[in-house]
Order: structure tokens, then C-alpha cells, then sequence
DNA sequence: TTAGAATGATAGCATTACTATCTTTATAAA
DNA sequence: TTTATAAAGATAGTAATGCTATCATTCTAA
């Protein structure tokens, strides 16, 4: 049995949709090679279309700009991954045990899904985490949240939050605890293999420190009192 | 009495000292003003030297890039904010207060520290909640790191991390902790304002609310059990 | 008075971030 | 079979960005 998976993303996020063509898968595979190899920063879309073997031009059909493709790629990888954690919570009715897999679907290293065969998961969640927040922290984020260009981020928290309920409907923060869980898996990722001295989590490197830290923190702050 | 409040940079941060010179001043006051009116992506050395009446190579004479100077801008504002952590938790002897009131000084709007004349503290706060991640989140953190431009930021981290061991020193992550409250006030402070439907602070954007969801988060974790 | 440091003025250059246009190729309907 | 039309290729061009270099001027401190 071979399955496809297709995500269906905002039509604002691209000029011409990158998954109806073999052009635009190939953006979007190289792109993410790209970005993780030299960051974002780095990336133009003179290298892309180099690596692709097509013309600068012929990108710009598909992307209006390199932060377009960047929202596009995190949109994606939101998406994906509460596709994923409805996967993974299927048929799970304690709302703790729903929030722990959450949470280690977050911090752990992810494994690339063979149903998108031009994407690799791991690649993108490690783009994502290095990468992900500056698809937001711009001047234009009011004009592009109007576009709901977030709205597979806001999409997933919203998700999260309600499990937080399911656990303490007490609790007062549920989104904003789920958007904590949520960036700090990631900058516990990021701080532990480039800035060590900020975490708790020395030398060995281990994802699970950082699962630990997360279960403590979320289910300390939820429990009830 | 006037006094007048001088931090001590890393030198690897510039190439001139900016604090010596009246350009020097200059750049760094005009760069807060305008990263903050128009974004760091959109801000540039020839941008800046035309608010200032000077020429682009003459700011290349302070600052490498525009990177270095927005490491140069956060380091400043971490090495500020640990001073005057120091001043505000001078002679208080329960670490828990000292705790409170430092969320109260990440999370709350920062007032203009007049010992320091050609720096507007509270700009540069919103500058740091806007873009201080992008500081760090580079290709070459690592190298950066090795310059030791991040110290300043590791070094409240530090300070906050021991507070919370002095509250208790059973706890098994004060370092993550502390690194996850100061980039939590920030992002919630960016999501109150710009991705509302992230947060639980609804539409008055009472910063406030951060202080609440804040300590309720720290203090829960770090309460024995 | 004079050497050194800082600044000003100007030039130049490779790369980036696009836009435009024209041709070719593939596909699918008339 | 012809004929639209959509996608891709090829090429050019342009303004802005991100620098580096040089030479002249001013200002200050020995």
C-alpha cells in the first residue's frame, strides 16, 4: 500500500501552487535542503533555482519572496504536525497522556514521513525550529496574520489548549501555555546544541532532558491546587 | 545630582567603540529609532547614516554589519537589565520576591533610564522582544558564541537561574527556566499585540496578565512537592 | 607644530531582489 | 489536426543592498 499525503495550504502563500508541479515540488525539497544547509539568511533564490537547474525567475512564479516561502514552509510543517498528533492521540481519551505525546512529538527529533515524498519532515522541523519564529517577528506580521497566513500555527495551539482544558478546566492560560510548549521545545533544541550554557541539559545533548523539563513544567503549572 | 551610567562592551562587538565618539552615540541612538520604526530586514547602514547626516562608511567604521550592531544593541540591553535586576533586588533577602520582581521587569513596559542619555530603554525593549532572537538564531551562533557576544544574556540567564535554586534547590532546571521566562515575556508580549488569538489576554493587553501567567508558571514549577 | 585619530566625500563593485519579455514545450480541448 | 493555453526556459535589465577603498579635511592632544 503507497499512500500520498497532501496538505492543503492557504492560496495566499504562493503565487502558483508549488504541489501541482514537478517545478514546485522540487522548490519546495530544495528549499528546505537550502535553508538548513546555509540559513535562511543566506538563502537567495538565485542558489535555489542553481541547485534545481532552472532559472531565478521561474521561482519567483511560484514564491513572491523568500519570507513567503519561509511562512509557506512553517505553515506546512503546522499542519503536518497536528495531522500528526491527531494521528498519534487517536483513540487516546486521558487528556495527560494526549498532552505527554504532544509534547514528545515537539522536542524529539522527527522522523522523515514517507508519504510526502518531496519533503523531509526532519529536515523541516529542524528548519522550523532555527528558523521558524522569524516567520512572524516582522513588520508586516499584522498584514500576513490578516491573510491567515498563521493560521496552522494558531491552528495547533488552539488544539493544544483544549487538551490543557480537558486536563484542568480551571486552568487560566491554556493558549499561551500551549504556545510556551510549543516555542520552548524549540529553543530548548536550539540552546542545547548551540548556546549549552543557557540550559540544564550539559553535554550530552539528550532530547529526552528536554521532554522532562517540559512535562515538569506543564503539568506542575496545571495540576490543581 | 547627575550621573551618568557607562557599560563595558565586548570589544569583538565593534570595530570603534561607539561610546567614545558623538558618531558614535549617534549611530547607536538613530539605530534604535529606526530598527524600531521599520524592522530590522528593512533597516540598513545607508538608511541610518542619511538620518543621521553622515555617510554609510562611516557607520562600517563602528560596526561590521548590521548583525554585529543588533548583537551589539541586545547585549547592551541584557547588561542594562542585569544592572538594574541588581538595583531593584538590592537589600531584599526572599528570593521569591526577587523572582517577582524580575518578572515584573521583563514583562512590563520598560521605562527610559535617564543615566544613559543617547539610549531610549523602552524602544530598545520593544526592539529586543521584536528581533533579540534573531541575535542568535544565525548560522553562526556558534562562532559568535566562541567571541562571547551572547555573554551578557547568559549572564542573567545565570543570575535568574540561581534565584530560582535559592527558592528551591531541589529544582532540576533553574538554567531552562530561566531562559524560559525572559523569551516568554517577550513572545507574549509580541503575541498580545500582533497574534492575539496565541494568548489568553483577550483584547484589553494588559501586560499585567503576562505577569500573572508568568508566575503562576515559574512558582508552580519551582514549588516542592 | 605636528602627528594621529576621526570624519567627510566620493567611487566602485559584486550580490540581491526583483520585473519584463520573448521563446519553447507540453497538454488538452475544439 | 489545429489551436489555445499553461508552464517552463532563456535572457536582459534595474534599483537597492552590502560592502571596500581612497583621498581630503578637521579636530585634538603631545
Amino acid at each position: 500500500m503507497e499512500l500520498e499525503l497532501k496538505i492543503k495550504m492557504n492560496k495566499k502563500l504562493f503565487l502558483r501552487d508549488p504541489e501541482q508541479t514537478e517545478l514546485g515540488k522540487k522548490i519546495i525539497q530544495y528549499s528546505i535542503q537550502l535553508i538548513h544547509k546555509n540559513g535562511f539568511e543566506a538563502f537567495t533564490f538565485k542558489k535555489l533555482a542553481e541547485n534545481i537547474g532552472t532559472t531565478e525567475a521561474g521561482i519567483y512564479r511560484y514564491f513572491e519572496n523568500k519570507h513567503r516561502l519561509l511562512i509557506y514552509l512553517t505553515a506546512w510543517y503546522w499542519s503536518w504536525l497536528e495531522y500528526s498528533v491527531a494521528i498519534h492521540n487517536n483513540n487516546i481519551d486521558d487528556p495527560t497522556v494526549k498532552l505527554k505525546r504532544i509534547i514528545n512529538l515537539l522536542a524529539l527529533t522527527v522522523e522523515d514521513d514517507l508519504k510526502t515524498s518531496h519533503i523531509n519532515e526532519n529536515i523541516l522541523h529542524q528548519i522550523v525550529i532555527a528558523e521558524g519564529s522569524k516567520a512572524y517577528l516582522t513588520n508586516h506580521v499584522s498584514e500576513d496574520n490578516k491573510d491567515q497566513l498563521f493560521k496552522p500555527y494558531k491552528d495547533l495551539c488552539a488544539k493544544i489548549g483544549d487538551i490543557i482544558l480537558e486536563c484542568n478546566s480551571q486552568y487560566k492560560y491554556p493558549k499561551s501555555l500551549a504556545n510556551t510548549i510549543i516555542e520552548m521545545a524549540h529553543f530548548q533544541n536550539y540552546f542545547m546544541k548551540y548556546l549549552p550554557a543557557l540550559t540544564d541539559f550539559g553535554n550530552n545533548k539528550d532530547e529526552l532532558e528536554i521532554v522532562s523539563f517540559l512535562s515538569d513544567l506543564v503539568f506542575s503549572s496545571i495540576k490543581q491546587k
